[in-house]
DNA sequence: ATATAAAACTTTAAGCTTGAAATATCTTGC
DNA sequence: GCAAGATATTTCAAGCTTAAAGTTTTATAT
Protein backbone atom coordinates (compact mmCIF):
# COMPACT_ATOMS: atom_id res chain seq x y z
CA UNK A 1 0.00 0.00 0.00
CA UNK A 2 2.52 2.15 0.87
CA UNK A 3 5.38 2.46 -2.05
CA UNK A 4 7.15 1.11 -4.97
CA UNK A 5 10.25 2.53 -5.35
CA UNK A 6 11.76 -0.10 -8.06
CA UNK A 7 10.75 -0.89 -11.11
CA UNK A 8 7.90 2.11 -11.11
CA UNK A 9 4.99 1.02 -13.16
CA UNK A 10 4.20 2.36 -16.15
CA UNK A 11 0.72 1.58 -18.20
CA UNK A 12 -2.71 2.88 -18.62
CA UNK A 13 -4.09 3.28 -14.77
CA UNK A 14 -0.82 3.66 -13.25
CA UNK A 15 -0.81 7.40 -12.99
CA UNK A 16 -3.16 6.83 -10.76
CA UNK A 17 -1.62 4.04 -9.08
CA UNK A 18 1.45 6.13 -8.46
CA UNK A 19 -0.59 9.30 -6.66
CA UNK A 20 -2.37 6.99 -4.22
CA UNK A 21 1.01 5.58 -3.02
CA UNK A 22 2.18 9.26 -2.58
CA UNK A 23 -0.96 10.35 -1.16
CA UNK A 24 -0.75 7.23 1.40
CA UNK A 25 3.02 7.82 1.87
CA UNK A 26 2.50 11.75 2.63
CA UNK A 27 -0.32 11.75 4.91
CA UNK A 28 1.27 8.75 6.81
CA UNK A 29 4.57 10.86 6.79
CA UNK A 30 2.37 13.49 8.36
CA UNK A 31 0.37 11.35 10.81
CA UNK A 32 3.48 10.23 12.06
CA UNK A 33 5.28 13.39 12.66
CA UNK A 34 2.32 14.37 14.50
CA UNK A 35 1.68 11.87 16.76
CA UNK A 36 5.03 11.77 17.77
CA UNK A 37 4.69 15.47 19.25
CA UNK A 38 0.97 15.11 20.65
CA UNK A 39 2.80 12.56 22.90
CA UNK A 40 5.53 14.55 22.97
CA UNK A 41 4.73 17.59 24.22
CA UNK A 42 1.01 17.00 25.56
CA UNK A 43 1.01 13.69 26.22
CA UNK A 44 -1.78 12.59 24.14
CA UNK A 45 -2.80 10.72 20.92
CA UNK A 46 -3.77 11.79 17.58
CA UNK A 47 -7.31 9.92 17.96
CA UNK A 48 -7.90 11.93 21.45
CA UNK A 49 -7.09 15.46 19.29
CA UNK A 50 -9.48 14.04 16.58
CA UNK A 51 -12.38 13.46 19.29
CA UNK A 52 -11.86 16.90 20.80
CA UNK A 53 -11.55 18.85 17.30
CA UNK A 54 -14.74 17.57 16.61
CA UNK A 55 -16.33 18.45 19.48
CA UNK A 56 -14.92 21.94 19.48
CA UNK A 57 -16.65 22.87 16.29
CA UNK A 58 -20.24 21.70 18.22
CA UNK A 59 -20.63 23.48 21.58
CA UNK A 60 -23.74 22.02 22.03
CA UNK A 61 -22.14 18.26 21.93
CA UNK A 62 -22.79 15.59 19.13
CA UNK A 63 -24.10 12.15 19.62
CA UNK A 64 -21.85 9.34 19.55
CA UNK A 65 -22.74 8.20 16.17
CA UNK A 66 -22.09 12.20 14.75
CA UNK A 67 -18.68 11.37 15.99
CA UNK A 68 -17.36 8.12 14.17
CA UNK A 69 -19.86 9.37 10.56
CA UNK A 70 -17.53 12.59 11.67
CA UNK A 71 -14.34 11.23 11.81
CA UNK A 72 -14.60 8.04 9.40
CA UNK A 73 -14.22 5.07 12.12
CA UNK A 74 -16.45 2.87 13.59
CA UNK A 75 -18.93 3.10 16.41
CA UNK A 76 -17.04 1.34 19.11
CA UNK A 77 -14.18 3.23 18.52
CA UNK A 78 -15.82 5.80 19.47
CA UNK A 79 -17.19 4.78 22.53
CA UNK A 80 -13.14 3.58 23.42
CA UNK A 81 -11.54 6.70 22.79
CA UNK A 82 -14.64 8.99 24.80
CA UNK A 83 -14.27 6.88 27.47
CA UNK A 84 -10.77 7.39 28.09
CA UNK A 85 -11.48 11.11 28.05
CA UNK A 86 -14.45 10.67 30.27
CA UNK A 87 -12.05 9.39 32.27
CA UNK A 88 -9.46 12.00 32.02
CA UNK A 89 -12.07 14.83 32.64
CA UNK A 90 -11.95 16.30 29.64
CA UNK A 91 -15.15 15.39 27.73
CA UNK A 92 -18.47 14.80 29.26
CA UNK A 93 -21.67 12.29 28.49
CA UNK A 94 -25.01 13.98 28.80
CA UNK A 95 -28.11 11.83 28.53
CA UNK A 96 -31.04 13.55 26.94
CA UNK A 97 -34.84 13.11 28.24
CA UNK A 98 -35.59 13.22 24.40
CA UNK A 99 -34.22 9.57 23.57
CA UNK A 100 -32.72 7.52 26.11
CA UNK A 101 -30.58 5.45 23.46
CA UNK A 102 -28.38 8.68 22.86
CA UNK A 103 -26.14 10.66 25.22
CA UNK A 104 -24.85 14.09 24.31
CA UNK A 105 -21.20 14.40 24.38
CA UNK A 106 -19.35 17.69 24.72
CA UNK A 107 -15.97 19.06 26.13
CA UNK A 108 -16.00 19.89 29.47
CA UNK A 109 -14.63 23.52 30.56
CA UNK A 110 -11.25 21.39 31.60
CA UNK A 111 -11.28 19.78 28.04
CA UNK A 112 -12.38 23.22 25.82
CA UNK A 113 -9.06 24.84 27.19
CA UNK A 114 -6.65 21.80 27.07
CA UNK A 115 -7.97 21.42 23.47
CA UNK A 116 -7.55 25.32 22.50
CA UNK A 117 -3.85 25.52 23.20
CA UNK A 118 -3.14 22.01 21.58
CA UNK A 119 -4.51 23.39 18.29
CA UNK A 120 -2.50 26.13 18.07
CA UNK A 121 0.51 24.48 18.07
CA UNK A 122 -0.62 21.73 16.18
CA UNK A 123 -1.86 24.32 13.43
CA UNK A 124 1.86 25.64 13.58
CA UNK A 125 3.56 22.42 12.76
CA UNK A 126 0.92 22.22 10.11
CA UNK A 127 2.65 25.10 8.65
CA UNK A 128 6.06 24.05 9.67
CA UNK A 129 5.42 20.48 7.88
CA UNK A 130 3.94 21.72 4.72
CA UNK A 131 5.75 25.01 4.37
CA UNK A 132 7.03 23.84 1.22
CA UNK A 133 3.57 23.93 -0.31
CA UNK A 134 2.68 27.59 -1.30
CA UNK A 135 -0.82 29.00 -0.52
CA UNK A 136 -1.53 28.75 -4.44
CA UNK A 137 -0.57 25.19 -4.56
CA UNK A 138 -1.98 24.03 -1.38
CA UNK A 139 -5.23 25.90 -2.67
CA UNK A 140 -5.15 24.04 -6.22
CA UNK A 141 -4.73 20.86 -4.12
CA UNK A 142 -7.65 21.66 -1.94
CA UNK A 143 -9.36 21.17 -4.48
CA UNK A 144 -8.66 18.70 -6.49
CA UNK A 145 -9.33 16.68 -3.26
CA UNK A 146 -12.37 18.23 -2.37
CA UNK A 147 -13.82 17.33 -5.92
CA UNK A 148 -12.38 13.57 -5.62
CA UNK A 149 -13.85 13.16 -2.13
CA UNK A 150 -17.55 14.65 -3.49
CA UNK A 151 -17.03 11.59 -5.84
CA UNK A 152 -17.45 9.42 -3.32
CA UNK A 153 -19.39 11.24 -0.38
CA UNK A 154 -23.05 8.98 0.09
CA UNK A 155 -21.66 6.16 -0.97
CA UNK A 156 -21.55 2.68 0.71
CA UNK B 1 -7.29 16.10 12.78
CA UNK B 2 -10.20 14.84 10.19
CA UNK B 3 -11.83 17.48 9.50
CA UNK B 4 -14.25 20.75 10.43
CA UNK B 5 -17.16 20.99 8.43
CA UNK B 6 -18.71 24.34 9.84
CA UNK B 7 -16.67 27.54 10.27
CA UNK B 8 -14.61 27.26 7.72
CA UNK B 9 -11.61 28.83 9.49
CA UNK B 10 -9.31 31.46 7.65
CA UNK B 11 -6.40 33.87 8.02
CA UNK B 12 -2.40 33.02 7.34
CA UNK B 13 -1.47 29.37 7.51
CA UNK B 14 -5.29 27.96 7.52
CA UNK B 15 -4.92 26.99 3.56
CA UNK B 16 -2.29 24.56 4.70
CA UNK B 17 -4.60 23.33 7.47
CA UNK B 18 -7.13 22.54 5.17
CA UNK B 19 -5.52 21.30 2.71
CA UNK B 20 -4.06 18.59 5.81
CA UNK B 21 -7.47 17.87 6.72
CA UNK B 22 -8.05 17.27 2.74
CA UNK B 23 -5.65 15.19 2.38
CA UNK B 24 -6.51 12.80 5.36
CA UNK B 25 -9.66 13.01 4.80
CA UNK B 26 -9.22 11.84 1.18
CA UNK B 27 -6.78 8.88 2.45
CA UNK B 28 -8.82 7.79 5.13
CA UNK B 29 -12.14 7.24 2.69
CA UNK B 30 -10.02 5.46 0.02
CA UNK B 31 -8.18 3.04 2.62
CA UNK B 32 -11.42 2.42 4.41
CA UNK B 33 -12.60 1.25 1.35
CA UNK B 34 -9.80 -0.88 0.25
CA UNK B 35 -10.00 -2.46 3.77
CA UNK B 36 -13.18 -3.84 3.04
CA UNK B 37 -12.76 -4.82 -0.25
CA UNK B 38 -9.40 -6.86 0.56
CA UNK B 39 -11.38 -8.47 3.28
CA UNK B 40 -14.56 -9.33 1.43
CA UNK B 41 -12.65 -10.14 -1.86
CA UNK B 42 -9.39 -11.76 -0.72
CA UNK B 43 -9.90 -12.09 3.50
CA UNK B 44 -6.76 -10.00 4.05
CA UNK B 45 -5.99 -6.85 5.70
CA UNK B 46 -4.16 -4.03 4.36
CA UNK B 47 -0.96 -4.52 6.59
CA UNK B 48 -0.50 -7.90 5.26
CA UNK B 49 -1.14 -6.90 1.35
CA UNK B 50 1.54 -3.84 2.24
CA UNK B 51 4.06 -6.02 3.06
CA UNK B 52 3.56 -8.30 0.81
CA UNK B 53 3.95 -5.80 -1.87
CA UNK B 54 6.95 -4.45 -0.78
CA UNK B 55 8.44 -8.08 -0.69
CA UNK B 56 6.86 -8.74 -4.14
CA UNK B 57 9.31 -6.32 -5.30
CA UNK B 58 12.37 -7.67 -3.41
CA UNK B 59 12.46 -11.24 -4.46
CA UNK B 60 15.92 -11.30 -3.10
CA UNK B 61 14.37 -10.88 0.14
CA UNK B 62 14.43 -7.76 3.09
CA UNK B 63 15.56 -7.45 6.19
CA UNK B 64 12.92 -6.50 8.78
CA UNK B 65 14.00 -3.31 9.42
CA UNK B 66 14.22 -2.54 5.39
CA UNK B 67 10.31 -3.78 5.65
CA UNK B 68 9.80 -1.07 8.63
CA UNK B 69 11.85 1.45 6.91
CA UNK B 70 10.18 1.14 3.90
CA UNK B 71 6.22 0.98 4.96
CA UNK B 72 6.71 3.96 7.85
CA UNK B 73 5.69 1.67 10.73
CA UNK B 74 8.03 0.48 13.90
CA UNK B 75 9.66 -2.73 13.80
CA UNK B 76 7.65 -4.54 16.59
CA UNK B 77 4.59 -4.01 14.01
CA UNK B 78 6.51 -5.74 11.31
CA UNK B 79 7.08 -8.56 13.44
CA UNK B 80 3.59 -9.49 14.37
CA UNK B 81 2.18 -9.20 10.92
CA UNK B 82 5.16 -11.61 9.25
CA UNK B 83 4.61 -13.67 12.06
CA UNK B 84 0.65 -13.91 10.71
CA UNK B 85 2.15 -14.27 7.21
CA UNK B 86 4.56 -16.97 7.87
CA UNK B 87 1.61 -19.23 9.85
CA UNK B 88 -0.10 -18.72 6.82
CA UNK B 89 2.83 -20.18 4.77
CA UNK B 90 3.01 -16.77 2.21
CA UNK B 91 6.17 -15.47 3.57
CA UNK B 92 9.48 -17.42 4.94
CA UNK B 93 11.91 -16.07 6.93
CA UNK B 94 15.69 -17.49 5.84
CA UNK B 95 18.09 -16.84 8.62
CA UNK B 96 21.52 -15.89 7.11
CA UNK B 97 25.15 -16.93 7.07
CA UNK B 98 26.86 -13.76 7.26
CA UNK B 99 24.82 -12.18 10.67
CA UNK B 100 22.90 -14.22 12.88
CA UNK B 101 20.77 -11.47 13.73
CA UNK B 102 19.37 -10.32 10.62
CA UNK B 103 17.26 -12.75 8.61
CA UNK B 104 15.46 -12.11 4.98
CA UNK B 105 12.01 -12.35 4.53
CA UNK B 106 10.69 -12.80 1.08
CA UNK B 107 7.54 -14.39 -0.04
CA UNK B 108 6.85 -17.68 -0.69
CA UNK B 109 5.59 -19.33 -3.82
CA UNK B 110 2.20 -19.25 -2.53
CA UNK B 111 2.38 -15.70 -1.35
CA UNK B 112 3.66 -14.44 -4.67
CA UNK B 113 0.83 -16.14 -6.52
CA UNK B 114 -1.87 -14.70 -4.35
CA UNK B 115 -0.18 -11.26 -4.34
CA UNK B 116 -0.10 -11.05 -8.20
CA UNK B 117 -4.17 -11.75 -7.86
CA UNK B 118 -4.81 -9.60 -5.24
CA UNK B 119 -2.87 -6.44 -7.02
CA UNK B 120 -4.23 -6.71 -9.98
CA UNK B 121 -7.52 -6.05 -8.53
CA UNK B 122 -5.94 -3.55 -6.20
CA UNK B 123 -4.90 -1.31 -8.97
CA UNK B 124 -8.94 -2.02 -10.64
CA UNK B 125 -10.31 -0.56 -7.55
CA UNK B 126 -7.92 2.30 -7.59
CA UNK B 127 -8.69 2.97 -10.61
CA UNK B 128 -11.99 3.31 -10.12
CA UNK B 129 -11.73 5.30 -6.75
CA UNK B 130 -9.76 7.78 -7.96
CA UNK B 131 -11.67 7.56 -11.72
CA UNK B 132 -12.49 11.31 -11.84
CA UNK B 133 -8.97 12.40 -11.42
CA UNK B 134 -7.75 12.94 -14.72
CA UNK B 135 -4.20 11.20 -16.03
CA UNK B 136 -3.13 14.99 -16.11
CA UNK B 137 -4.63 16.06 -12.90
CA UNK B 138 -3.03 12.80 -11.44
CA UNK B 139 0.81 13.55 -12.58
CA UNK B 140 0.30 16.93 -11.45
CA UNK B 141 -0.84 16.44 -8.43
CA UNK B 142 2.08 13.21 -7.32
CA UNK B 143 4.18 15.52 -8.40
CA UNK B 144 3.30 18.06 -5.56
CA UNK B 145 3.46 15.26 -3.30
CA UNK B 146 6.77 14.24 -4.31
CA UNK B 147 7.96 17.38 -3.57
CA UNK B 148 6.30 17.61 -0.68
CA UNK B 149 7.83 14.56 0.51
CA UNK B 150 11.04 15.16 -0.84
CA UNK B 151 11.35 18.03 1.94
CA UNK B 152 10.51 15.44 4.63
CA UNK B 153 12.55 12.64 3.68
CA UNK B 154 16.19 11.82 5.72
CA UNK B 155 14.79 14.15 8.79
CA UNK B 156 14.58 12.56 12.34
C1' DA C 1 -51.85 -3.02 22.73
C1' DT C 2 -48.39 -5.64 20.98
C1' DA C 3 -45.24 -7.68 18.15
C1' DT C 4 -41.67 -6.30 14.86
C1' DA C 5 -38.42 -3.60 13.16
C1' DA C 6 -35.25 0.17 13.47
C1' DA C 7 -31.89 3.06 15.80
C1' DA C 8 -28.12 4.28 19.13
C1' DC C 9 -24.90 2.56 21.53
C1' DT C 10 -21.67 -0.88 23.91
C1' DT C 11 -19.22 -5.09 24.11
C1' DT C 12 -16.21 -8.54 22.27
C1' DA C 13 -12.53 -10.88 19.75
C1' DA C 14 -8.97 -10.39 16.70
C1' DG C 15 -5.63 -7.82 14.75
C1' DC C 16 -2.86 -3.43 14.15
C1' DT C 17 0.24 0.13 16.17
C1' DT C 18 3.49 2.46 18.95
C1' DG C 19 7.35 3.28 22.14
C1' DA C 20 10.10 1.21 25.40
C1' DA C 21 12.48 -2.61 27.34
C1' DA C 22 14.77 -6.97 26.65
C1' DT C 23 17.80 -10.37 23.77
C1' DA C 24 21.05 -11.64 20.89
C1' DT C 25 24.68 -10.69 17.82
C1' DC C 26 28.19 -8.02 15.75
C1' DT C 27 31.87 -4.28 15.78
C1' DT C 28 35.35 -1.33 17.79
C1' DG C 29 38.94 0.30 20.62
C1' DC C 30 42.11 -0.90 23.54
C1' DG D 1 41.10 -11.10 23.72
C1' DC D 2 37.56 -8.48 25.75
C1' DA D 3 34.77 -4.82 27.46
C1' DA D 4 31.77 -1.24 25.61
C1' DG D 5 28.90 0.19 22.37
C1' DA D 6 26.17 -0.34 18.21
C1' DT D 7 22.66 -3.16 15.43
C1' DA D 8 18.80 -6.17 14.41
C1' DT D 9 15.10 -8.06 16.12
C1' DT D 10 11.51 -9.57 19.43
C1' DT D 11 8.66 -8.91 23.42
C1' DC D 12 5.56 -6.23 26.12
C1' DA D 13 1.88 -3.09 27.75
C1' DA D 14 -1.29 0.13 26.41
C1' DG D 15 -4.13 1.94 23.22
C1' DC D 16 -6.43 2.09 18.55
C1' DT D 17 -9.39 -0.20 15.04
C1' DT D 18 -12.74 -2.98 12.81
C1' DA D 19 -16.68 -6.09 12.09
C1' DA D 20 -19.98 -8.57 14.29
C1' DA D 21 -22.94 -9.61 18.02
C1' DG D 22 -25.56 -7.94 21.97
C1' DT D 23 -28.43 -4.41 24.77
C1' DT D 24 -31.59 -0.92 25.42
C1' DT D 25 -34.79 2.23 23.75
C1' DT D 26 -37.81 4.17 20.27
C1' DA D 27 -40.81 3.89 16.15
C1' DT D 28 -44.04 1.37 13.19
C1' DA D 29 -47.62 -1.67 11.72
C1' DT D 30 -51.07 -4.14 12.60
Amino acid sequence: MVAGPLPAPSGPGKDRLRLWIRLLRASRTIEAELRERLKKEFDTTLPRFDVMAALYRAPEGMLMSDLSRFLLVSNGNVTGIVDRLVSEGLVARARRNGDRRTSMVRLTEEGTKSFATIAAAHEGWIGELLGKVSEEDARRLTGMLTSFRSNWEGRE
